[in-house]
DNA sequence: GCAAAAAAGTTTAGGGTTCAAGCGTCTGCG
DNA sequence: CGCAGACGCTTGAACCCTAAACTTTTTTGC
């Protein structure tokens, strides 16, 4: 189990702890990783073909859409970046392909002009409301064998999981 | 389920179901789906990061590194692209560059020339036991947050959500 | 005021990802 | 036998992704 055993003085309760997970059958931080990652690959796969197929679109610019759909004063491109998680360097080519399918527009911002704020076109917004309505039907079917209790419940205990690596990726700022 | 409308008849009916689940404060599908994906992205992007700094490898390399590491014999290549997710395409680039590196060795079959079968060298099975070793610890620390309990309820939660997606791919095959 | 620092976007280089098309290599069946 | 189709891998085109360097514009500190 990899104890990266820095001082003998906690060697000894640590190893105690140690024991007792191993007796569990372990490494379930390692397996439940595995197991998250599986699963998403498995399903985004499956949503970008079909996003692909019925709406010749990727699934980082429906990511973006479905941003500046509820935002009807558009957002800065620093904004999308930081809430799509994707990095700004990204950003540029995804708007560029955007516009260039007439789905955003690009402006720039009067009174600061290194900003560029990205909204959707007319366009942009009829489309986004079929391939969302799509999407979450994607999503039921892909789902349909798991019932609503279940759903709630491991919605909430990934709320810890997520919480968990938020903190880790803060503090390990320093 | 898919309902793009296309029938005025239908359209009453899923309007009830419609107010019926935004009763209830609904979507959880929609919602556990966003979860799990920004849960992901935010620990992979974390746990690349670190692999390119320490180890200057990416994820996908350490994913086939994983699978070989498990099998002396070495795999065949479609069987790698089968484990792994990863389109067959793919696999050819980076086995290229993990060759190159000298992690592992591409050898061809006796009795069928079109099969390739990839292996690990020694250099390969050394780095990437460092490799899997340092990986286990950054996810303890990245859910250290999270107790045992928690870890196993979710862990086998997830299960039921990778069965129901994956019976749902095989049968949308027909 | 003005140079230095900071901020917002873009560009670049090196991978990764998919799908579709291509090229050898087997194999089943007529 | 022989060859049509299946199989296994590689290639190519288009997109996504990241980090790092670079531009342009604005702010900050004297």
């Amino acid at each position: 189990m990899s104890d990266n055993s820095l001082d003998l003085a906690t060697q000894a309760v640590d190893l105690e702890i140690i024991v007792d997970r191993a007796r569990d059958g372990q490494k379930l931080q390692l397996r439940l990783w595995l197991r998250m990652l599986s699963i998403t690959k498995m399903i985004s796969q499956e949503i970008r073909r079909r996003l692909r197929i019925e709406f010749q679109a990727t699934l980082p610019q429906f990511d973006i859409l479905a941003q500046l759909y509820r935002e009807r004063d558009g957002l800065r491109l620093g904004e999308l970046s930081r809430r799509t998680m994707v990095t700004n360097g990204n950003i540029t080519g995804l708007a560029d392909r955007l516009e260039a399918d007439g789905l955003i527009v690009r402006e720039i911002l009067d009174g600061d002009r290194r900003v560029t704020v990205a909204k959707l076109t007319k366009q942009g917004r009829e489309t986004f409301a079929e391939m969302a309505s799509a999407h979450e039907g994607w999503l039921r079917e892909l789902m349909s064998d798991v019932d609503q209790d279940t759903l709630a419940l491991v919605l909430s205990q990934l709320a810890t999981v997520k919480n968990s690596a938020s903190r880790s990726l803060v503090e390990s700022e320093d």
